[in-house]
DNA sequence: CGGTTATTTTGAATGATTCAAGATATTGAA
DNA sequence: TTCAATATCTTGAATCATTCAAAATAACCG
């Protein structure tokens, strides 16, 4: 591990190297869940060098930042491919979507009104396995649900698409 | 309004109108904005309520609900197309991207792993243009940048995919 | 009108994160 | 090595957005 910091210009120092097997052991895990593996790893370990850490290891693209709606930060150490993520509207668990077919097309916007876009983000929401068997399927979505609706007809053609990395 | 609120049965208070008309009077704007000019249009609102009015209107699909990672909570009053968003890394302005091209294929996902996936939410993330002006080229992106990667191949071919509205 | 339900207000509490300042540790000259 | 400069870590308080809980007010219905 030592040589992945060194090639990322990060100083290799205990609490470091802590944190990064805690998200390798975990992946998704929450600030919580690192800041208590990190503490059970190496014995002591303040909040505060934890969320130093992840903030260092994300700048320096060892890890990847995950923050879905109404849960805290996550993060996860797949960071060379090119994957989503499906999130529970019950339990929270984030699950990995390896890739979405029809890759480039999807992420041309037609007018990006002067913005300069680097990244596109999706999240998949829903219900996962678990939670989806023991739930109500009468019952009313919860408030957190917004709803994404089919357009009648096609977008209007390109006129000078911005295309950005998917 | 009224009809409005009695179409999707939501009773129309004088608290739930003021908020309702701060949406409007701006799309994007935080619970914070909202609350300040519900106040300054009816006189006295508390916070409690425009939370309350907001989860409301958001369970009855009257406002749709935006969660920009690490912004607070916005809101609009366009729930019946299809559009997503573009977020400005440094001054966290939203903007509306009216739809992006290629429509459902970057929508499918190969493999649910059990999930009912019922939403699809897609954000853009980059510069606005007034940020981007301002902004130094040279300077490392900051800490809460996370980069998606164009893949080297294409991805493998669906097995069982579940399509879903986008 | 009176009782029940719905809505709003008030104030405290929580959870996640950040700020600020001091204490340790590490590094690179001299 | 020894010291100073820098980097890192710890501690504890502070902040922000949000939620909880309970009392107060308003609206609705027989």
């Amino acid at each position: 591990m030592a040589e992945l910091f060194a090639e990322h210009r990060v100083h290799s120092t205990a609490q470091r190297m802590a944190v990064m097997r805690a998200v390798q052991a975990s992946p998704h895990a929450t600030t919580e869940e690192i800041y208590e593996q990190a503490r059970a790893d190496i014995g002591a370990i303040s909040r505060q060098s934890v969320y130093d850490a992840l903030a260092l290891l994300v700048e320096h693209r060892l890890l990847r930042r995950i923050q879905p709606a109404g849960s805290p930060t996550r993060y996860e150490d797949r960071v060379g491919d090119n994957h989503h993520h499906m999130v529970c509207r019950t339990c929270g668990a984030v699950q990995d979507v390896s890739c979405v077919t029809g890759r480039r097309p999807c992420l041309q916007v037609n007018d990006t009104h002067g913005f300069e876009i680097d990244e596109a983000e999706i999240a998949f929401w829903g219900y996962c396995a678990t939670c989806a068997d023991t739930r109500d399927s009468s019952a009313p979505l919860d408030s957190t649900t917004v709803q994404t609706v089919v357009p009648r007809s096609e977008a209007s053609p390109p006129q000078s698409p911005s295309t950005i990395n998917q």
